[in-house]
RNA sequence: GGCCCCAUCGUCUAGCCCGGUCUAGGACACCAGGUUCUCAUCCUGGGAACAGGGGUUCGAAUCCCCUUGGGGUCACCA
């Protein structure tokens, strides 16, 4: 009994099942996403979970496109998928190929393939018929209409709704009439006649599932426009692709009988051999800090409530509004009636108003300036955790895709749902960007500006000035580092640095409060620490640290402040800045003088 | 509603499998101090959790049961 008990939840009972299949070859997981859409967050972390297990037990990684949704499914999502797993440094070994940056991706197939399952109908449709002329899968022509409608009055009483198996079709004995007619051409789905038997999935993660017999009902498994069903297709792949583990979200488990009934009822073709049942592993959910979904509709929620609370006033109307940000009034007002919960709108809206949008997809995170290793170690937590300290006692929490690769265990998967603190993501990434060296720095904020038109010419002047070495960007690095929490903080951080020597736009209040008043005592010291400045040879923020010191001690200033804040709204027209010496630095001696000049000569 | 899964600070979690070392540890967030030319960074400190109830046991966050709560799923989507 004991013994029975450790073998359902017991970690070590998990692991010791780990290779239920083939225990000698190698393991084989795979990431399956579909095509429909950008790589979603949560889809990311389910790639991680399945690379690094690979990479740890020594197996292949592989990918497959499940675009059997001819509606839905699109070449360019596919290839942004790609692109978003790539950006992360999720590498695969078999599966479609992508080439980034002079380098391939997936190349080193098993040949397995395709990859994507809109080229393998041919292959689904001989286990199709072959299932049904054993009798184990039948032709049903209700419509979807019909069934819909049964359903709904089923629902309505609060019974479940299980589709019923026809008079004539017996499981094990094929249904020639019904098989015949299919072939003449007359609308039909494809059924699989369900085992009437219990069946349990052994999960890696959860222990032993037990699901009674008679809970599945007969689910279709080829559409009506040919295409196998997500069910169908996946058993067939994971068979014919030889994947022994699949690492999958929790919402699969229910799915999860399914397939294994299917596995039961499939036989491989020639030579004639049973299908296999893979090692399944469910991981928990992932949601919003509210509880709810992560879903791209996200979007459209935040976009919507800051429009409505924009045309709160009366003086503002929605046909207004949709001129402009350009997007057809009609169009706008469906999106406000929620009659359709378009991205593009909803960016188009927040554009307009200049409200952030909640990032859902990897691409989000990657436009916003987070950096893949940060996003990595962040989902890399989220229902896992090495389980380790650091010397000093505390949670080892930070690591990289290295780490992972050697210390991912599926034993210590959790079984929690978890929310998805941003607030935590953000320090991981302000962490990962304090680590950069000053030159990488430099490098990735501006590969990451250069994508975007507002920032490409800093984005060339800083990869030139890089380039030639100069010292400056080095400063930069130092200064923009500690206030960038993302690498669109940097750009904020450094505004000034896109003013020109001439602009005479200074704060009011600030020119006020530093150099006007006390009859301009700020003024006139502005004007002596520029002289002191002249003579200065070593423009560097160490130098120019000193320098300012040494003018406040040679003034008997009771300390830097009022000089500090003169300089700094000559130079920046602001009150906030980078340190005083990194400003200076930055800007060079030109650049600084002319800014003082200007200053001076605006405020009279 | 049926079926299934889950349950430690606000959040991510360590501890649970092998009950005592747990007056439950860490991180993020928050609050309070400190360093500082502004803004940040940084440093120090603080509050903050075993959902509830029954068992088992000398002893339960750890094992069992029930309740409650949360979640998933019930498509010709995946």
């Amino acid at each position: 009994m004991r013994g029975w008990v450790s073998l359902r939840k017991g970690r070590v009972a998990r692991a010791l099942r780990l290779s239920p299949m083939d225990s000698g070859s190698p393991i084989v997981t795979r990431f399956a996403p579909s095509p429909t859409g950008h790589l979603h967050i949560g889809g990311a972390r389910t790639a991680l979970f399945c690379w690094a297990f690979a990479r740890a037990q020594g197996g292949r990684f592989m990918i497959r496109i499940e675009d059997t949704d001819q509606a839905r499914s699109s070449d360019e999502s596919a290839r942004g998928i790609l692109e978003d797993l790539a950006w992360l440094g999720i590498e695969w070994d078999d599966g479609p190929t992508l080439e980034v940056d002079g380098k391939i991706i997936g190349e080193g197939s098993r040949e397995v393939g395709p990859y994507f399952q809109a080229r393998r109908v041919a292959l689904y449709n001989a286990y199709i018929e072959d299932l049904v002329k054993r009798g184990v899968a039948y032709a049903a022509f209700e419509s979807a209409a019909e069934l819909d409608e049964k359903r709904k009055i089923v629902v309505a009483a609060k019974k479940t709704y299980r589709y019923e198996r026809p008079a004539d079709v017996t499981r094990g004995v094929f249904n020639s009439d019904r098989w015949e007619r299919a072939c003449k051409g007359e609308p039909h789905v494809v059924r699989l006649a369900a085992p009437a038997e219990e069946i349990v999935v052994r999960d890696l993660v959860l222990g032993d599932v037990r699901i009674a017999p008679g809970e599945l009902d007969d689910f279709v498994i080829r559409k009506a426009d040919g295409f196998p069903t997500y069910h169908f297709a996946v058993v067939v792949d994971d068979e014919l692709m030889g994947v022994t583990h699949v690492l999958r979200a929790q919402e699969h488990l229910a799915n999860t009988p399914r397939h294994v009934a299917l596995q039961r009822s499939l036989e491989r073709l020639n030579p004639r051999t049973p299908f296999r049942t893979p090692a399944y592993g469910h991981m928990p959910l992932i949601f919003n800090m509210d509880g709810t979904k992560m879903s791209k509709r996200d979007k459209a929620k935040a976009a919507r409530a800051a429009l409505e609370a924009h045309l709160k006033d009366p003086s503002r109307t929605g046909e207004a509004f949709a001129a402009a940000c350009g997007v057809e009034a009609s169009h706008l007002e469906a999106f406000r009636a929620k009659e359709n919960d378009s991205v593009e709108i909803a960016e188009a809206v927040a554009r307009a108003l200049s409200i952030e949008l909640p990032e859902i997809e990897v691409a989000d995170f990657r436009e916003n300036g987070y950096l893949p290793e940060a996003i990595i170690n962040f989902i890399g937590l989220l229902g896992w955790n090495p389980g380790l300290k650091t010397p000093d006692g505390r949670d080892l929490e930070h690591f990289d895709m290295a780490f992972i690769a050697t210390n991912f265990s599926v034993e210590r998967i959790g079984r929690t749902n978890a929310k998805f603190d941003r607030k935590k993501l953000l320090s991981f990434n302000a962490d990962r960007i304090a680590a950069l060296s000053d030159e990488e720095f430099i490098r990735r904020w501006a590969a990451w500006m250069a994508t975007r038109p507002d920032d490409a010419p800093l984005a060339r002047r800083l990869t030139e000035a890089l380039a030639n070495g100069e010292a400056w960007t080095t400063w930069l690095a130092q200064a923009l580092k500690p206030r960038s929490r993302t690498l669109r903080d940097a750009g904020r951080a450094c505004a000034f640095l896109r003013r020109r020597d001439d602009d005479t736009t200074f704060d009011a209040a600030q020119v006020e409060k530093c150099l006007l008043a006390d009859n301009g005592a700020g003024r006139d010291l502005l004007g002596a620490f520029a002289r002191e400045l002249e003579a200065l040879n070593d423009w560097s923020p160490a130098r120019l640290t000193a320098a300012v010191e040494a003018f406040v001690q040679a003034r008997g200033l009771k300390g830097p402040g009022p000089i500090a804040s003169c300089v700094r709204v000559a130079l920046t027209g602001s009150s906030v800045s980078p340190g005083l010496g990194e400003t200076m630095g930055v800007l060079g001696k030109a650049g600084t003088l002319a800014r003082i000049e200007t200053c001076l000569r605006t405020i009279g």
